[in-house]
RNA sequence: GCCGCGGUGGCGGAAUUGGUAUACGCGCUGGUCUCAAACACCAGUGAGCUUAUGUUCAUGAGGGUUCGACUCCCUCCCGCGGCACCA
């Protein structure tokens, strides 16, 4: 009754397999795409979001096959990570075991679902063959400086046990297991991400193939401001204290000023009264969390240090403050506070009493002002009183001496010109982002390849000494502190310097995202072992055509690709900017209405389905229930559909080459490579011409769709050509010719998204050769040309009529035909022609009063 | 609060440059087959009024531009996502 899909899907597979028929080689003569998909993480069992991720890439990758690039489709496994480690504790198992049983059986679940990939690339981070280059590449870093160890206030996750990175954070959360975020001052590792901010944001312009919100999220995340650094000085010593700020136009209007409560400065200012306030408040401060302590809607709270410190420009003295919501990681970690066009700074200001003094007028202006008053301090008096919010608005510069009247967008330049010719002050720009945390007190993990001498001080692990293998003997219990701290024979080394016996190793690991920052290099030359990838592969595979992956990955992963792509450029390694060039982002596979998970009990799993209704239908319902940007909700009714038109296509094929094989057996000329269809001494008839117009549409239809990714509508166009050529069939005398064209087309339009399905029929057709190293079909715009069209006739933009015309009818004659319809004439009786607008082929409105 | 994306039948979704709104699929209704059911196949299916015919109204709401608006502009409502004391 169905068609026999285990078999075939079963067949194929290895028949692939065997042939090799998707393995790739550089070949510099050659165009090329590089279709790549984010490489899970090896969880065990795939699900759905993979198949959806997956099919998506495997249709780019088969359809660019048929358009004739050279293409490379790899996968891999991003198999370090903390899940190993708490399963091997779960389990009481090794986390390399767990892995490793892992990809095997997602490999296994990945190969059921037909994916072209190139199997021999492979790459498995967790491998020494993979993680050695990691830290030949981290070292590379630490030689430039980019990589660097500092003691910080960091994220530390009290349930993963180990520091997080600012990214992995959000909204105070762990972002794998969402434990609070602690703060803790810790000396670790990080990467000079902000040595490459600016070029992040730029070069965000070149990557016109990627998503707009994307490339927002990540300019959001680099946050760059422009401003100055304006230099204050302390009243009572004369030393510098110098502010970043964005407004150097309110400068006139910093009424105090506020240091972060960890400055190094504070406890030097602090007066002996003030002294316990402020130790106190420290104190509370270090306690907040990180929750809290960001939190806008937490009210401000800070204490007097009882110095004071001299505006520059006005010489006024105003008082320090401490206050929590002054951050020491941003900018100088002092901030020049200007109550009336800083909402934070204000609400401070009104707690504690502190004077308001109004800089910057609104465009609106005052009523006072329009009607002359000269007395300027008394009216900003009064307007402070009244002001409910700080304006933070564009203006005019008032009470700001001789800057007065000075719109405020131009005085941002002035003043800071003013600044720098009195030498008290410079143009600055500060970014949001910070350097990249990348230690992990973790064991499942690359090592850090540094050993700490007691003599020669940090040493870097020397090339031939690489890689520092990860001990397979260590017992992960989860207990604080680095698993490989624990380990003597891991941590006991002699300095590779002077030779010294007491050296220590590094015991922490590298982030994993790490790992998956350079992964796709390694595709191109994945045997390599003479360094991390071949130049000359790599500069001919990448940078990546097409990356598909899921929105998550919008910030951590491909900013961290970015930027390990530009140091390695930097390196001398490569020789482009971007390592992705168009980015797909896929929506969730959602089940009523929820994302798919154990507690909701709502997850599908694709192994089922497979059995089911097979790979093809799986892939084939969820290419087509919507398009790949959006969510996309599961419906078991939905693959029961996709599998009646596998069915319904396969009844349809079967039957169509069992005739074109009789047409062969009876001695007519070969179907393949026909003579032109249209020399056939049988003349075609009008219903073979409008499925011979049908597949040259549809030809159109599906390669357009699926360059703009629209394979939802690529199958509806699919699907519409099978029904036409079912109706073609009811007919007595199918045009056999025709038909092979048809049955041919549809199996290669088809087979990116049906690959075992079309194989199959394909070889039915006596073909030697696999569908999937078929030339993709080109369509004939003359063929696909209709001879009749239907044209619209509007009165008043209302559609009136609808008449039949031929193909080349004039703009004049479509305007007669359109008078002369009995409906429209009923709609224009005892009306007056106004005008006629035509759009030729398609539509004429008559505008009738 | 700021930024971004979206809102179309009972449902998933089409409509490529402003030109037939609702393609394709699901569901539903009726029919064929069957002892019956499932499967399959065929027909119908936006809403209202209407005997057929037809006609009016419909793309979150309200305005505007236009011969003509799902599409462009303005105001608002709702949903989703990101950022959120970054000076």
């Amino acid at each position: 009754m169905t068609y026999p899909f285990k078999e075939i899907e079963k067949k194929w597979q290895k028949n692939w397999q065997n042939q090799g028929i998707y393995k790739s080689y550089t070949d510099s003569k050659h165009k090329k795409r590089y279709v790549l998909e984010m490489f899970p993480y090896p969880s065990g069992d795939i699900h759905m979001g993979h198949v959806r991720n997956y099919s998506i890439g495997d249709v780019v990758a088969r359809y660019s096959r048929m358009q004739g690039y050279n293409v490379l489709y790899p996968m891999g496994f991003d198999a370090f990570g903390l899940p190993a480690e708490n399963a091997a504790i779960k389990h009481n198992t090794q986390p390399k075991e767990w892995t490793l049983s892992n990809i095997e059986r997602m490999i296994v679940q990945l190969k059921r679902l037909g994916l072209s990939y190139d199997w021999d690339r492979q790459v498995v981070t967790a491998s020494p063959d993979y993680y050695r280059w990691g830290q030949w590449l981290f070292i590379k870093f630490y030689e430039k400086g980019l990589a660097y160890r500092k003691k910080a206030k960091v994220n530390w996750c009290p349930s993963c046990q180990t520091v997080l990175a600012n990214e992995q954070v959000e909204a105070g959360l762990c972002w794998r297991c969402e434990s609070e975020a602690q703060s803790k001052e810790l000396e670790q590792w990080f990467l000079k991400t902000t040595e490459y901010a600016d070029q992040l944001l730029e070069d965000l312009n070149q990557l016109e193939g990627w998503p707009n919100r994307v490339k927002v999220m990540q300019e959001n995340w680099i946050g760059k401001s422009k401003g100055a650094y304006v230099d204050f000085t302390l009243a009572d010593t004369g030393e510098k204290i110098t502010v970043f700020t964005t407004r150097p136009d309110t400068l006139y209007g910093a009424t105090f000023f506020l240091l972060a409560p960890e400055h190094s400065l504070v406890d030097k200012i602090t007066t002996p009264e003030q002294k316990e306030e402020v130790d106190k408040f420290r104190a509370d401060v270090a306690k907040q969390n990180e929750i809290d302590r960001t939190s806008a809607e937490i009210p401000k709270r800070g204490v007097f240090t009882g110095s004071f410190v001299i505006n520059p420009l006005n010489g006024e003295r105003i008082p320090v403050w401490l206050a929590d919501y002054v951050l020491m990681e941003y900018g100088t970690g002092a901030v020049m506070a200007v109550p009336a066009h800083d909402q934070r700074d204000f609400e401070f200001a009104r707690k504690y009493g502190i004077p308001v003094i109004v800089v910057i007028e609104p465009p609106s202006g005052h009523p006072e002002q329009s009607e002359g008053s000269p007395d300027s301090s008394a009216r900003l008096k009064n307007d402070v009183l009244e002001m409910e919010e700080a304006y933070v608005g564009e203006g005019v510069m008032v009470n700001s001496g001789p800057f007065n009247g000075t719109p405020s967008l131009e005085g941002i330049g002035k003043v800071t010109k003013y600044l720098e010719e009195k030498n008290i002050g410079k143009e600055a720009i500060n970014y949001r982002l910070r350097d990249w945390l990348i230690s992990r007190q973790r064991y499942w993990g690359t090592p850090i390849p540094i050993i700490y001498c007691p003599e020669c001080g940090t040493v870097p692990v020397p090339d031939e000494d690489l890689p520092v293998l990860l001990p397979d003997d260590i017992k992960v219990s989860g207990v604080a502190g680095s698993p490989l701290a624990k380990s003597q024979e891991f941590v006991e080394v002699t300095c590779p310097k002077c030779g010294a016996q007491d050296a220590r190793r590094e015991t922490d690991t590298m982030d994993t995202f790490i790992d998956s920052s350079w992964y796709f290099l390694r595709y191109c030359s994945p045997k390599d072992d003479k360094g991390p990838f071949d130049t000359d592969d790599v500069n001919y595979w990448m940078p990546v055509d097409q990356y598909i992956g899921g929105i998550e990955h919008a910030i951590m992963h491909l900013m961290y690709a970015r930027f390990f792509t530009k140091v390695i450029r930097d390196l001398g390694l490569l020789d482009f900017d971007e390592p992705f060039t168009n980015l797909l982002t896929q929506g969730m596979v959602i089940k009523d209405g929820a994302k798919m998970s154990k507690s909701k009990g709502n997850v599908v799993d694709p192994t089922f389905m497979m059995d089911k209704y097979g790979a093809d239908a799986t892939r084939l319902f969820i290419l087509f229930a919507s398009p790949p940007q959006k969510d996309l909700d599961w419906s078991d009714a939905g693959i029961e559909g996709s599998f009646r038109f596998l069915n319904r296509f396969w009844r349809l094929v079967r039957n169509n080459i069992e005739l074109i094989n009789m047409v062969k057996a009876e001695g007519a000329s070969g179907p393949k490579e026909g003579t032109d269809i249209f020399s056939d001494r049988d003349a075609p008839s009008p219903k073979t011409n409008n499925l011979l117009r049908m597949i040259h549409q549809t030809i159109k239809r599906v390669t357009d769709d699926i360059n703009r990714f629209n394979f939802n509508t690529a199958i509806s166009a699919l699907m519409e050509l099978v029904n036409d050529m079912v109706k073609y069939n009811e007919q007595s005398e199918p045009n056999k010719k025709v038909l092979n064209e048809a049955t041919r087309t549809l199996l290669i339009l088809s087979s990116p998204f049906i690959p075992h399905l079309t194989e199959e029929l394909w070889s039915k057709l006596e073909e030697k050769e696999s569908i999937h190293r078929q030339s993709w079909p080109v369509y004939k715009k003359e063929m696909a040309k209709a001879e009749e069209i239907t044209l619209i006739v509007q009165v008043n933009g209302k559609v009136r009529d609808r008449i039949t015309v031929p193909e080349g009818v004039s703009e004049e004659e479509m305007k007669e035909a359109a008078l002369a319809s009995d409906k429209t004439k009923s709609f224009l009786e005892d009306k007056e022609v106004i005008k006629t607008i035509v759009i030729p082929k398609k539509l004429v409105n008559i505008v009738a009063k």
